[in-house]
DNA sequence: GCGGGAAGTTACAGACCAGTCACACCCACG
DNA sequence: CGTGGGTGTGACTGGTCTGTAACTTCCCGC
């Protein structure tokens, strides 16, 4: 972990380096001096790259949205609508078997707090709003009887099974996500024509 | 807000305020000493009391525990399995539009990060399961096809709805939990013979 | 009223933190 | 060669935090 890649960019390596302390500690259980000296670098190159801890948090989160974004291109080239539904439920269930910590953005509007000033705020609030629209134009093309209220419930669901993975572990419901997600979609819909989950 | 009660005794008083300040600031944005002034006392009481910060957190969260334990029994009040699901999810609608932040529990959770020995964990992790099952016998008696697979749809949307409270604001996602609770409720066992909610 | 335990007061230790400054260095490009 | 921009270094300010110690004061039961 002391460098994440030796031959790339301060400025790369302590978004690396920082997106990954946060994750571990949190935004407050970790100091700039220790996320620079991770990185390989110092507190003055981190200061100059990003203004302020605050600036580099929202930059982290930032980040993150666009590696989530471009995991849609996956899911759109599953097939037809009602496949991308099932292809979005599989990588959501991938996630979460993966990842021991949920979404670091939502993580971080909880770390946040009362602070409504902070410019992580309306990069989360921005992502959160733009992933449930897209679920949403999914859960409509696919033909679902109400493609809002599905996509709320999936959305909801996914939440839910990130969150609840750090208060009872992967052991609790958060393992029947796949399970109970694929089973709402049913309901709104019906059976894909062709089987997309092994 | 200086003192929650004045008469009450300084063990009371300081766990009262520790929830309330925990819940807007977050275990790590508030520190002891202005916990121990907020509720009109001092440091060296609050360290009497409570051995260290992590137990005063592990105690508040007990507390909040007991007091949502407490809820059930209104739930239980409301008839047959079927209305105390709908009476549940009711319940639920209202704690979302009252409290801004969401469950402390989870929230505690989330803030904890990698400290897997804090004391709070056990009693969140306890708390959560005896939710959720709690939950699933209410779902059993009400006749569901699959009872655990409805108590962990509407376990998950809860938590999701909580978090997403926080991240999105109450106009997300939020908003609409009451009515996607009601319509997995209605999917899995069917309409209330008599109709609970307004 | 008086004794004892609970509560308040003040000060302190030791650690950590965000952010700034002055200065030295190094390397690529002209 | 040399110069300038990006980088490294260490020290520093001023603040916050948990937890402890020694001492005083208050109040309730007897």
């Amino acid at each position: 972990m002391d460098e994440i890649c030796a031959k790339s960019k301060p400025r790369d390596r302590i978004l690396d380096t920082a997106t990954e302390l946060f994750r571990r500690h949190g935004i407050r259980g970790i100091g700039v001096d220790a996320i620079a000296e991770a990185a390989g670098t110092n507190k003055m190159t981190l200061y100059r790259h990003f203004g302020s801890k605050d600036e580099l948090i929202a930059e982290c989160l930032r980040h993150q949205a666009e590696k989530f974004d471009r995991k849609w291109t996956a899911i759109e080239a599953a097939g037809d609508a009602r496949a991308q539904l099932s292809a979005w439920i599989r990588l959501a269930g991938d996630y979460l078997e993966r990842e021991k910590r949920g979404c670091d953005l939502a993580n971080t509007a909880v770390e946040l707090h009362e602070d409504d000033d902070h410019p992580a705020r309306a990069v989360i609030e921005a992502f959160k709003i733009a992933q449930r629209d897209r679920l949403a134009v999914v859960c409509r093309a696919a033909g679902a009887d109400d493609a809002e209220l599905l996509a709320d419930t999936l959305y909801l669901m996914l939440e839910g099974a990130r969150v609840s993975r750090q208060s009872i572990g992967p052991e609790g419901p958060c393992s029947r996500f796949v399970k109970a997600a694929e089973a709402a979609v049913r309901s709104a819909i019906g059976e894909p024509r062709q089987v997309a989950a092994t």
